[in-house]
DNA sequence: TATTGTTATACTCTATAACTATA
DNA sequence: TATAGTTATAGAGTATAACAATA
């Protein structure tokens, strides 16, 4: 099989234990592909959100959840799962954990008997309105690496990625 | 079991259940957060990319690491995990599996007798070249709502958004 | 002593089925 | 009949500790 080649191929070729291990790894090929840049990026940028949100006790998706209760009194659960992409049985639980902290409340819907409207507690109202100071102190920081413009770029060229439209 | 229900007086206590349900879902907040977009953005791309590499049974991960071998023939795990971000017990089970699947060989690495260099085989090259050639055109896809310009500067942004530098 | 590959294991995240009470 | 919230549970993904072989 060795008869075809051109040039020379720093592939393997015959030898025994084939020869040809690279201390620089080539990762040009992934880093020309959108879905592999676009998932480094969320992966860094959630690793310092981590950090940040650490004294509020709050995961991002937690961060989410409240900040969505806070500009969207009465939001039902179904609502709040079809905006972040979580099945409803999965925000069961963040939801008691957040009550438990006295953050949020379930209080009836006023037009659905079946659903429940969440709200933010005074306690819940204090925390979002620190955590999302936080977080804009955060986002100053990480796009500190662009331009302002580059920024607001970015924002626009990111949703265009993810919303059809 | 009688889940006792501690009812918290509601905040706004006196009007009916704090008749504030909302219809339209304000999302504008968590939209100026570049988190947020580019996580969307990753799972929109992420998403598409699993159907088109379905043919292939290979997730990102699995296209991640048989890439990154085709382009590094003989790179260890180590070397795969530090690129990828994988640790190394979770990557085992993804080589064996690969391994099963007559698309790798491990090979004794040349210069260190605790390593192993991985290989494609026939099959994983011919799978490879495929799976790639589908992923080139799912990016022309999905890049398609974008200019070729506005590619380029996506990119660009989104790398220097993970690469400290 | 440090590192590579590995096993075992635990923890988190995500997904599916089914139940209740309301609509 | 369909939907909102919930429970239980299964599966995938990710994490730490520890071991044998080699450096």
């Amino acid at each position: 099989m060795a008869h075809l080649r051109t040039h020379r191929p720093p592939l393997n070729s015959r030898a025994a234990p084939a020869e040809a291990a690279t201390d620089v790894i080539d990762t040009s090929y992934l880093e020309s592909l959108l879905g592999y840049n676009a998932r480094r990026a969320a992966l860094a940028v959630i690793e310092v959100f981590l950090e940040a949100m650490a004294p509020y006790q709050l995961r991002p998706v937690d961060f989410s959840v409240l900040s969505l209760i806070a500009h969207n009194a009465g939001i039902t659960s179904r609502q709040l799962c079809a905006t972040l992409g979580i099945l409803p049985p999965n925000l069961v639980g963040m939801l008691n954990a957040l009550e438990k902290r006295n953050l949020i409340v379930r209080q009836p819907h006023p037009r659905d008997g079946r659903a429940m409207g969440l709200h933010l507690t005074t306690a819940g109202q204090k925390l979002v309105r620190d955590a999302e100071r936080t977080a804009a102190e955060l986002e100053a920081e990480v796009a500190s690496r662009l331009s302002p413009g580059e920024q607001k770029t970015l924002l626009r060229l990111l949703k265009k990625i993810y919303q059809p439209e």
